[in-house]
RNA sequence: GGCCCGUUGGUCAAGGGGUUAAGACGCAUCCCUUUCACGGAUGAAUCACGAGUUCGAUUCUCGUACGGGCUACCA
């Protein structure tokens, strides 16, 4: 391993739609690995198909980066020295890194047409071989610059007539190399098919580009997702034909994040009602929205953690992990190999323990915008914090403060009568009438004093505090639920506590 | 079909030739709490299978099965 060179990471999105969790955790595990080694995090954007491009998926990839906290050091929109940074833009670029694979003979013009791989592939496929790739075996039989004679073949490119440019993948070799988190892996040639390298409108394929930009960039690591790992002889040849196998970024391809059923989708989402997305995204196209983690009421802090122990772990029991503790912590080589499923109720367990790990004060303006968006406004600053912090430890989800802690602010719409009628009578009636009267002439007003004065009105009438208790509850805060309710009673102050007595005397 | 990767409780996982095979989520029971939570305690539940190597395999090797990924002028 040469550790002298710096290290330099990149995460390379393409712009096609949402960030899902893997990719989020792609992320994450590049930007812990260079702060760990104090290295830079580059942000590239490789939007070289221009079908797929998806209008507004750039700024809302900054926007997840910027959520959760994990920005570049350069990218298109924070600069660098070696931008530009997105692939579009370096068009240009591409096409002599082709020509000379041409020219040395480890790559080779096509032309033939998109009708005419159709037709191929009709041909060619049997039971045995159901999808029969441009390899070494066909390439042979098809319009390519190593069947067809040479002044055809310049009479062609002087014509301009479309071609793509594609590797020559060599025959019965082994391709292997050391994976950061698996070890040897090994591919013969044999059985990898001539990818195209440089498309007919002359942007580069991702093979090509990261190959490319990676080296012009100076990445000395690469992560992607095990996906990526039946094309890395193709990046590993591209590498040796183009930059000497020494230059080559060391690489590490990260387990998969499965759903239910196999790689995790956005639709898996949708079925079983747990986000996929980092945050909300609307295909622009549709109008379809796909519900992400910060809306759903996750904290980014939560959101981190519980993505990087979804095959990472330090090897202690620990599980709550700050930023800077994982950029401490981090090692690429405790990586799990294996896939891992995302399991959503692990997932909240985490959001829960840093709703109750934060202080209140972190995240009182998503709470209060939450509040206000379901009528409840928050008048009372002061109070504000010491009731997120009294009900905090009932919140999963930051939309669970609506409930726990709305009631502060606006008396309940509802009321769990049924809870109390039963088991009312004249002597409880009468009580909370005496409890009314001694509230609104004390001049004290705490969770405790007020215990005390109810236990000994309770005792005096011989009634127990018990048949008391719920009762009261369920005239500050609807229903069965909540902390201490003298806690309640001090937050809520005299004059409310009193006029919520009150009304629901007169429901009973 | 071919190629590649993987496989420790339902899920995330530690461990790695000899262990009572950690811990967490979830689940169940109990304690605390005159609500709901939090907290605490306890419990059920795991090394895919078959060969080999070895005094001894969950751990090493090879097969098999299963799971996943890839197999585009997508990334």
């Amino acid at each position: 391993m040469s550790s002298t060179k710096k290290v330099r990471v990149r995460f390379a999105p393409s712009p096609t739609g949402g960030l899902h969790l893997g990719g989020v955790r792609t992320v994450l595990y590049n930007y812990l690995f260079a702060k760990h080694h104090g290295g830079d995090f580059i942000l590239r954007i490789e939007d070289t198909d221009q079908n797929r491009y998806m209008p507004g998926a750039e700024d809302y990839i900054f926007n997840c980066l910027k959520w959760t906290g994990l920005e570049p050091d350069e990218s298109p929109v924070h600069g660098g020295a070696f931008g530009p940074y997105r692939q579009s833009e370096r068009k240009p670029l591409y096409r002599q890194y082709a020509e000379q694979l041409v020219k040395n003979g480890n790559a080779y013009y096509a032309f033939d047409t998109p009708e005419e791989l159709e037709k191929m592939r009709a041909n060619f496929k049997t039971e045995q071989n159901p999808s029969p790739q441009y390899d070494h075996t066909i390439r042979s039989a098809m319009r390519n610059s190593l069947t067809l004679p040479a002044n055809e073949v310049e009479k062609l490119l002087a014509e301009n007539v479309r071609h793509v440019i594609r590797i020559k993948m060599p025959e019965n070799e082994t391709v292997c190399f050391t994976d950061m988190i698996r070890g040897e892996v090994s591919f013969n040639t044999s059985v990898v098919d001539d990818k195209v390298l440089l498309k007919a409108d002359g942007m580069p394929t991702y093979h090509l580009a990261v190959v490319v930009d990676d080296y012009l960039m100076q990445i000395s690591h690469a992560f992607r997702g095990e996906e990526w790992l039946p094309s890395a002889p193709v990046h590993i040849l591209l590498w040796k034909y183009l930059f000497g196998a020494d230059a080559m970024p060391q690489w590490a391809h990260l387990p998969l994040i499965l759903g239910p059923n196999g790689k995790l989708s956005k639709r898996d989402g949708a079925k079983y009602g747990f986000p996929v997305f980092a945050m909300n995204w609307t295909n622009p196209a549709t109008g379809e929205l796909t519900e992400g983690f910060k809306e759903k009421g996750f904290l980014p802090e939560a959101f981190i953690n519980l993505l990087a122990v979804l095959g990472w772990n330090d090897g202690s029991e620990q599980e709550i992990f700050t930023k800077p503790e994982l950029i401490e912590k981090f090692s690429i080589e405790r990586v799990h190999s294996g896939g891992a499923k995302f399991d959503y109720e692990k997932a909240k367990w985490f959001n829960h323990e840093w709703i109750k790990k934060l202080q209140a004060s972190d995240y009182q303006l998503q709470v209060k915008e939450l509040l206000e968006n379901k009528g409840i406004a928050v008048t009372d600053q002061a109070q504000f914090i010491p009731v997120l912090d009294l009900v905090k430890e009932r919140c999963i989800l930051l939309p669970d403060f609506v409930e726990q802690a709305g009631f502060f602010f606006k008396a309940p719409e509802k009321y769990d009568l049924d809870a109390i009628k039963p088991k009312w009578n004249e002597s409880k009636q009468s009580f909370f009438v005496a409890l009314i009267r001694s509230f609104e002439l004390s001049n004290t007003w705490n969770a405790h004093d007020l215990e005390t004065g109810f236990k000994e009105m309770a005792a005096a009438r011989q009634i127990k505090p018990g048949e008391l208790l719920l009762p009261l509850r369920i005239m500050l805060v609807g229903g069965k639920f909540g902390p201490g309710v003298f806690q309640i009673a001090e937050l809520l102050g005299k004059e409310e506590t009193v006029t919520r007595i009150k009304y629901l005397l007169t429901l009973l």
